[in-house]
RNA sequence: GCGCCAGUAGCUCAGCAGGAUAGAGCAACUGCCUUCUAAGCAGUAGGCCAGGGGUUCGAAUCCCUUCUGGCGUGCCA
C-alpha cells in the first residue's frame, strides 16, 4: 500500500506551504494565498526536474508579486534537508522544480519488494461494496463482439475496483423472460415444424430470429423429443422449446465467457423476478409513490417528470429541458404484460436491496437513452439512482473482414460469434485488445487479428516479463539469486535508464487509482507497455551479468522488481505473464 | 429536429479536474546480436491537435459555435 509518488507530492505541498508560512511570519509575503489551487506535477521533460509545483503562478496575483519573485522567496525559506529532494530551482514562468534524491529511489524499489503481490493496491475504496453487471446478453442467440468487449471490460473493471480496496460482486443478468423469449419460442417452433412438415409448409415469423443457430436448436430438439410436440398445444410446445433452447444457450455463454477468464459471482435470472412477484411489487411501489398513471389501457411511468426534475437539479435550464421532448415509458402493456423496462427497474431495486453502495452497469452505447430513465426510476423508488448507479457506455465494436464491414446483428445470422473469435485469436490478445477505453469506437479487422500475434502490444509486455525471468534463471545458475533491497546499494543505480525504470515502477500505483477513478481499466494496458519499454531500455543500456558484484546485485534487484510489477499489472487485466517465450 | 460519444502523425490510438518544445505503436528509412531472449534497443522522417471565436500568465485540454462520423430518440430488448 506504499505509493511513493503520492508521498513525494504530499511532501512538496508541505514544503511549499511551510516556506510560504515562514515568509508570511517574517512579513515578506501577505497571508491568504490559495494553496489548494496549486498542483504538484511530474514534468514531461527531465530538464524541468522530477517534480514541479505551480504554486507561484497560481498565487502570484493574489500576493502582488510576479511569479518568479515569489518563487525566489519560497526557495529562500525552504528546508530540503530531511526531504526526498536534493534541489529546488525556479524555471520558466515561475515553476518550482525539484530533483529527487537517492532516498526516494531506494524507497520505491523497497515498496515493490515489501508489498509484493499486493504492490499497486490501495484502500481508497475500502469498505465499499460494488456490483458490476456486465454482458447480460440475450440468451436467444450466440454472443457477438460487443459482448466480448463488455465481458473483458466488466471483468477487468471489477478487478481494478478490487485493487482499490472495494468489495466487488460480478453479475450477469439473464433475460430469460419477456417478449424476446416469446419470439425465441416462435422462431424455434417455426423451424421445428418446418423440419417435420417441410420448409414451405410453415411460415417463419416476420420478426423471428433468422440465425442458423435457431435451426440447429430446433434440430436438436427434434432429435431428442421426436415430432410428438407438434401435436401438443402451442403453449406447451413453446414452453418446451424455449426451455430447451435456454438450456443449451446459457451454459454455452457461461463456457465461452469462462474461456476468456471471465467469472461471475452470480447469474441472475429475470424469470426469478416474476416468480417472486417482484416486478408487480415494484410497479405497485412506483404507483404508491405517485409516479404512474394509466392511459390507453397501459400503465405509464412519469419518466419525463422525474428526468426533468433531475436535470433542473443538475443545473439545466428549463428551456433546454423542454427542447428534449422527454417521453414517458410504459411499464405494463394494455395486454397485461410488463415491459422489459419494468423488469429492469425491479432488477435494479433488487440490486440496491442487496446492500451495494455502488452499482455499475456496462452497457452498449445503443442503450444510452436508457441511462437517465433507469436512474430516474431508482430515484422514484427513493433509492437515489443518480448517485448510486453508474452506467459505463461502451461504443460498439465495428467488425471488419478484408476491409468490408460485417453486420453483427443476430437477426441477419451472419454474425461472427464469440466462439469463432476464440478459435482464431489467443485469449491474451483478446483480453488486451478488448480492454480499450470504453468510449472509443473500435474497428476489429478479423484478417488483421489473426496476424496480430507479432504486432499486439500484449506480446511486447509478455516478452519483457519472459526476458527478466530468463535473466534471473541464468544468473541463479551462476550463484546470484535476486537479492533483497536491504542487501544492495540502490545509489549505484544512477544510469538514466535505471532511474527512469524505478520511476515507472512507482507510476503503477497511480495508474491503478486512475483506472478506478475513470472506470477505465485501459490505463493498465498503456502503463504495462510503458513499463516494458522502460525495462527493455534499461536492459539494452545496462549489463548485469559480468558486472562488478555490487552493481550486478543492485541491477538484479531492480530487474526483479520490474518483473514483479509486470506480473501484477498483467494479473489485473487478466493476461498471463509467461516465464518463457 | 433534439440528445449522447467521437474527430490529435499515412494507420491505430495516448495526452483532456489547464502547464514548459504535443507523445507512443504500426508502416518507411539508417544503425546495433563471438556475455544476460533482436518478439529487443538507438536514430531519421512524419502535425494548422477538424474549422472559427472566447476565458487567462498559459488551451489539444475549459466555454460558445460550425462542420464531419457513429449511436439513440418504440406498448423492442
Amino acid at each position: 500500500m506504499i505509493n511513493t509518488i503520492q508521498n513525494a507530492k504530499n511532501q512538496i505541498a508541505r514544503l511549499t506551504e511551510s516556506a510560504y508560512e515562514a515568509a508570511v511570519k517574517e512579513g515578506i509575503l501577505a497571508a491568504g494565498a490559495e494553496l489548494a489551487r496549486a498542483t504538484v506535477e511530474i514534468p514531461k521533460d527531465l530538464r524541468n526536474g522530477d517534480y514541479t509545483t505551480t504554486f507561484c503562478m497560481v498565487a502570484a496575483k493574489k500576493l502582488g508579486k510576479n511569479p518568479r519573485e515569489l518563487a525566489q522567496i519560497l526557495i529562500d525559506h525552504m528546508e530540503l534537508a530531511e526531504s526526498y529532494f536534493t534541489s529546488v530551482e525556479i524555471a520558466g514562468p515561475g515553476f518550482l522544480n525539484f530533483r529527487l534524491s537517492d532516498r526516494w529511489y531506494a524507497e520505491t524499489v523497497a515498496a515493490v519488494e515489501t508489498d509484493g503481490e499486493a504492490y499497486g493496491r490501495n484502500d481508497t475504496l475500502a469498505g465499499k461494496r460494488y456490483m458490476v453487471e456486465f454482458v447480460s446478453a440475450n440468451p436467444t442467440g450466440p454472443m457477438h463482439m460487443g459482448n466480448a468487449r463488455g465481458g473483458v471490460l466488466g471483468d477487468t473493471l471489477a478487478e481494478v475496483l478490487a485493487w482499490n480496496g472495494a468489495d466487488v460482486w460480478r453479475e450477469f443478468y439473464v433475460n430469460d423472460a419477456g417478449n424476446q423469449i416469446d419470439k425465441f419460442a416462435r422462431s424455434l417452433d417455426a423451424r421445428y415444424q418446418q423440419l417435420i412438415h417441410g420448409e414451405d409448409a410453415v411460415e417463419f415469423p416476420e420478426d423471428g430470429y433468422q440465425g442458423d443457430d435457431i435451426r440447429a436448436l430446433a434440430k436438436a430438439f427434434l432429435d431428442e423429443n421426436g415430432a410428438a410436440f407438434a401435436e401438443k398445444s402451442v403453449e406447451e410446445r413453446h414452453s418446451a422449446l424455449a426451455k430447451f433452447g435456454l438450456s443449451v444457450n446459457i451454459p454455452k455463454m457461461q463456457k465461452d465467457l469462462a474461456r476468456y477468464g471471465i467469472k461471475y459471482d452470480e447469474w441472475f435470472y429475470e424469470s426469478a423476478l416474476y416468480a417472486d412477484n417482484a416486478v408487480a411489487e415494484t410497479v405497485e411501489l412506483l404507483t404508491k409513490n405517485g409516479y404512474t398513471y394509466e392511459k390507453e389501457g397501459a400503465l405509464w411511468l412519469k419518466t419525463s417528470e422525474i428526468m426533468a426534475k433531475n436535470l433542473l437539479a443538475a443545473g439545466k435550464k428549463q428551456a433546454d429541458i423542454d427542447k428534449l421532448e422527454l417521453k414517458d415509458d410504459v411499464l405494463r402493456r394494455a395486454n397485461g404484460f410488463y415491459t422489459y423496462f419494468a423488469a429492469d427497474i425491479a432488477y435494479h431495486r433488487n440490486k440496491f436491496a442487496r446492500g451495494f453502495d455502488q452499482c455499475i452497469n456496462i452497457w452498449g452505447a445503443d442503450h444510452h437513452g436508457h441511462v437517465a430513465r433507469i436512474k430516474g426510476a431508482m430515484d422514484a423508488l427513493g433509492l437515489n439512482g443518480t448517485e448510486h448507479l453508474d452506467v459505463v457506455l461502451m461504443q460498439l465494436v465495428k467488425l471488419v473482414r478484408d476491409g468490408e464491414a460485417v453486420k453483427m446483428s443476430k437477426r441477419t445470422g451472419k454474425a461472427i460469434s464469440l466462439t469463432d473469435l476464440l478459435d482464431e485469436i489467443p485469449v491474451d490478445a483478446c483480453r488486451y485488445f478488448f480492454n480499450a477505453k470504453p468510449e472509443t469506437q473500435m474497428e476489429f479487422d478479423l484478417g488483421l487479428a489473426v496476424r496480430e500475434d507479432a504486432e499486439n502490444p500484449v506480446y511486447y509486455v509478455q516478452y519483457a516479463h519472459a526476458r527478466i525471468c530468463s535473466l534471473l534463471r541464468t544468473l541463479a545458475e551462476e550463484g546470484y539469486a535476486a537479492p533483497s533491497v536491504k542487501e544492495v546499494d540502490i545509489t549505484l543505480l544512477s544510469d538514466e535508464t535505471e532511474r527512469a525504470l524505478i520511476k515507472t515502477l512507482a507510476v503503477f500505483c497511480e495508474e491503478v487509482r486512475l483506472a478506478a477513478r475513470d472506470y477505465d481499466p485501459s490505463h493498465i494496458n498503456r502503463y504495462l507497455v510503458d513499463l516494458a519499454a522502460a525495462f527493455h531500455k534499461f536492459y539494452n543500456a545496462c549489463h548485469i551479468r559480468g558486472e562488478e558484484e555490487s552493481l550486478l546485485r543492485a541491477r538484479l534487484c531492480l530487474a526483479d522488481a520490474a518483473r514483479r510489477v509486470l506480473a501484477n499489472g498483467m494479473r489485473i487485466i487478466g493476461c498471463t505473464a509467461p516465464e518463457k517465450m
